[in-house]
DNA sequence: TTGACAAGTGAACGCCCGTTCCCTACAATG
DNA sequence: CATTGTAGGGAACGGGCGTTCACTTGTCAA
């Protein structure tokens, strides 16, 4: 009766835990939140321990399988548009996806108490972005869109920004816009900064 | 007999909920690290959210007497290696006070929960820094250290990425002398790129 | 010296937690 | 059709939780 049970205890787990992390959830709340009893959940998991070990591989396993290897690389941008355009589809994909924004707020919860969710969040959080955007640079950098530097200390100058106003809409969503208003804007000025400026240039101030 | 009990309680308290959380910490945990016995913190706080309350409170005023108002803004340096210092200077103290960085650990761990937890964090993290930079950035363009743009943004550009190291050195401590040192390279990256050179230029790549 | 009060103790309370056990209902297998 | 295995339900468990209460002790003012 009903297969996906187990899928759908993880899923509920996710929910919970990346609200009131590990320790602030408890496992009738969560299994009411199925319409079970409490008891069933042990058909399924041996222990509440088990659902966060569950949880945790299957983070681990989708982020290798979506940003972990280099055959995800994004493909070098052709202009400086086309930067602008992959970065701002890759941050609306990242902010409104809803697994995405859980697994963010479950690793920063506990990322304190679990060595796991730990390495996981430095990953999402900082060197998995560098990694992606370091290659990116470099090739654009070849093609002469960038100026000449270091690709590394740009692609962190680049994402570690962009990881911050992330982090606004994972904590107050109500600022979503004027965060993605703000990326932008941030985006267009390293792109004024850096780019090698093949027509007119905008400048502020 | 002790008088200091209260504060002593609060001390232990930011300990335990900022490595725990709030949920994840018990009273009888609590109070053992004090030498005392559970019942006797209740002579000081009448629940276990009393005391949450307080060590917030604590926290939001302590924000307001040291980075909250105009008057603690640092002065507008009078030369490049000025700025570096400064903000050096400022990064080690950030990331070794022990107080300030449980009270960003708590942060973190509490953002979703609480509400006064989460402005508290997006202040910390985000637009505290933002503020206290952008007159600092503004101030440098005047005397013409810095190239002319749009101080918010460079503010926001510079506190970002610094940041997200701090942030680093909370999760995983052992790497924080690779963050300061990644630290100091982009601040020397920054001034490469926004500082008017007013002697030789260094580049890389 | 005494009385009031604040600080700390130890035992107990009721509740909720994760977990176990046993029973039922159904589906698939032979 | 009988059998076996699996998903779920209901009741109960031991233990740990936050909290209360009656009691002792030390301090200090009157």
């Amino acid at each position: 009766m009903a297969k996906g049970t187990k899928e759908r205890i993880l899923a509920a787990a996710l929910d919970l835990f990346s609200q009131n992390g590990y320790a602030g959830t408890n496992i009738r709340e969560l299994t009411a939140s199925l319409g079970m009893v409490k008891s069933s959940m042990y058909k399924h998991f041996e222990s509440k321990e088990a659902i966060w070990n569950s949880l945790l591989d299957e983070s681990i396993a989708y982020y290798g399988a979506h940003f972990g290897s280099p055959e995800q690389l994004p493909p070098v941008p052709e202009s400086l548009e086309e930067l602008h355009a992959m970065t701002m589809q890759l941050v609306n994909f990242t902010v409104h996806d809803e697994k995405v924004v859980k697994v963010r707020k479950l690793l920063t919860i506990e990322q304190f108490r679990d060595g796991r969710a730990r390495e996981l969040a430095t990953k999402h959080f900082l060197t998995g972005l560098e990694g992606m955007f370091a290659p990116v640079f470099a090739g654009m950098m070849d093609k002469g869109l960038l100026r000449p530097d270091d690709p590394a200390m740009l692609a962190f100058a680049y994402t570690a920004p962009i990881s911050a106003l992330i982090h606004l809409c994972d904590r107050e969503p109500e600022k979503t816009d004027a965060a993605m208003a703000q990326i932008e804007a941030f985006v267009e000025h390293f792109i004024r900064t850096y780019g090698t400026d093949r027509k007119r240039e905008g400048s502020s101030r």
